[in-house]
DNA sequence: TTCTATAGTTGACAAGTGTAAACCTTGCAA
DNA sequence: TTGCAAGGTTTACACTTGTCAACTATAGAA
């Protein structure tokens, strides 16, 4: 259970790394072009970067080498959230959701589906 | 609206002065000094930084310097939610309350009390 | 009046983050 | 065989964030 912490441009790179995995640099560039512009040099630095955190592996088979998470999406998910909610609401899911319907944030179809969430935790808890 | 950005300490400070405010320099450091052991300088230039991105106005009456919050937490809140969500989870909070009550993070309590949120946002939006 | 404790301020530095120009390699087209 | 295009790597820089030692100003104690 390692705390790794991503910043804003690295969790860009994981996404592409988590649907779509061993990657080579080229592939990474040419998925985030349209939505970043980074050039090869950029994505580099953050590859290793990564491999730095321990959130990525390279492993080099002859000539291009291939890039894959190290992590899982559902951990670096949870670590970023337990961080936000201390940050900024104290800790309390109760107050995010509360901050966001006072704001109307969310739809009538956003709130049934977070009931319907709710319901399926309940019962997987209880049996 | 505009979209203001807090660091981590920032939200610290923010904190503070939302629960008490206005709030001299001496105050700040006083109310702060267990949770992070800061000198006054670092929270003098924390305030500098948050003076300069307009989420914190102050006024000199004389001696003191008085500071107070100019954006409330709400809407510091919201920001700061949405940029995560979409961050971690592509903007759903579906995903995100999935992935909590999937790590068993949510107790049955929790459940509870999230439903309650829901139902109440659900009875403002119908009238 | 002089000195000192207390409040306030400056300047600085190290680490982290975002970004890329320019350099190096090498398989292959000519 | 050679030169180059495509891929891979180095180096570097500017900005943000976390942190403070040390300096200045000042209101009262002596």
């Amino acid at each position: 259970m390692n705390k790794i912490n991503l910043s804003d441009s690295e969790w860009k790179i994981m996404k592409v790394l988590w649907a779509h995995s061993p990657c080579t640099l080229k592939e990474l560039v040419t998925e985030l072009e349209g939505e970043t512009g980074w050039t090869k040099a950029t994505v580099f630095t953050m590859l290793k970067r990564l491999i730095a955190k321990d959130a990525v592996t390279m492993e080099d088979d002859g000539t291009h080498h291939q890039y894959s998470p190290a992590i899982s999406r559902k951990d670096a998910a949870i670590t970023e959230t337990a961080s936000f909610l201390s940050r900024v609401y104290d800790g309390s899911v109760g107050l995010m959701i509360s901050a966001l319907t006072s704001r109307q944030s969310l739809s009538e179809e956003d709130i049934a589906e977070l009931h319907k969430i709710l319901d399926e935790a309940e019962k997987k808890q209880r049996g």
